[in-house]
DNA sequence: TTGTTAACCGTACAAATGTACGGTATGCTT
DNA sequence: AAGCATACCGTACATTTGTACGGTTAACAA
């Protein structure tokens, strides 16, 4: 055989790859010449064929870096802004004041979705503590049951939403705090929460 | 000023450049210029250089789809494997019997994490519930207080650190729970929890 | 009016990048 | 030994892609 053992250097390509794509930036084949030592740029394209071949990687022949993870099943990965605060007015096109980014999960279309850190510790029964990062979905409506940030008056809080006789009432899970009963006209939701996480770091 | 109002069509532009970043394949001037319905690359190179301008794309010049998040402090992002169980033997190696990956944003080598997810509410007061996912940075030691993955005999199990005079006590946050002082021969602590997710849709 | 600016078009060129052709060396099998 | 496959090198070429230069149009302000 050749210089190195058989198959091992082939797979710390493929992690390379791998680990390239998911950083959002797929290497090119004199890359991967590159981190490898190699000289040629053909040796890196002989891996990277092989590895195409043997279904590990999919690409696009004669694009620039058109290399992909074969699509297993799961949800594509998008990019959600956090917002530093919740802009009263429509969010669509609003100068977003964010303060960055989160990698989601999902089948939603990225404009869909959009996230924003919790302040307060009225939902904590709930799991979702003060410094959390809620994932919400926008939509105007929610089922009873489900949670939500919604508008009350001009600031946005996190509760779960109760729809009792056609009222809207906007629940915590803390004891220490009594549920809200907006005027309807006072309160509009914004979207429903589908994802929460913590940072412990 | 000119056919679209202004600032519009840019934003557009960003959000195309960001989802196509978090989808691992960063645009090339020409796919701005097609997904826009311009006729000149000079077009989408204005809209992209501007949004460089106002820092909210970064590019390595020259390089073909060189791209970039600005890193507010954003760490790269990852992908986490979400393993199925966790083994009894080491994590180095084993063929992970795994579920997918994640996409994590950490400053850690991509090697260094892994996540599963939790069963039981033995950790309900510390906001993780059964069936959330976990993310662990590996460790073999980690600091009283800290909120650990450990092995105790062959199973894995999610608690609370306390070294009390040289012995090693995992405490469960939930009062229906007792805390374990497992025989410190029996105990191995797989990592430290650094980030906890909960998909609620 | 004049000027300015943002948004766009067209084309050409240079650099980055994928790809092809041929070669060398090593180890395994027959 | 002969044959074969894997691993690698070197170079040349074609395509993709970034970039530069100059022009057009429409809205707005002085």
């Amino acid at each position: 055989m050749g210089r190195t053992p058989a198959g091992q250097t082939r797979e710390k390509v493929f992690r390379f790859v791998r680990d390239r794509l998911a950083s959002g930036r797929p290497p090119t084949v004199r890359e991967v010449m590159g981190a490898f030592g190699f000289r040629s740029p053909q040796t890196a394209r002989e891996h990277l064929d092989g590895l195409v071949e043997e279904g590990r990687l999919k690409k696009d022949p004669g694009v620039a870096r058109g290399f992909r993870l074969p699509g297993r099943g799961g949800a594509p990965t998008v990019m959600v802004p956090l917002l530093g605060r919740v802009p009263a007015g429509p969010l669509d096109l609003a100068v977003e004041e964010l303060e960055g980014h989160l990698p989601v999960q999902t089948r939603r279309a990225p404009g869909e979705l959009f996230s924003l850190r919790v302040r307060g510790d009225s939902m904590k029964d709930a799991g979702i503590f003060d410094g959390d990062v809620v994932v919400v979905r926008r939509q105007p409506t929610a089922s009873s049951g489900e949670i939500v940030v919604a508008m009350v008056g001009d600031e946005a809080t996190v509760k779960r939403l109760r729809l009792k006789r056609g009222r809207v009432e906007l629940h915590p899970e803390n004891e220490a705090y009594q549920p809200i009963v907006p005027d309807p006209s006072d309160v509009k939701v914004l979207g429903k929460v589908v994802e929460v996480r913590r940072v412990l770091e």
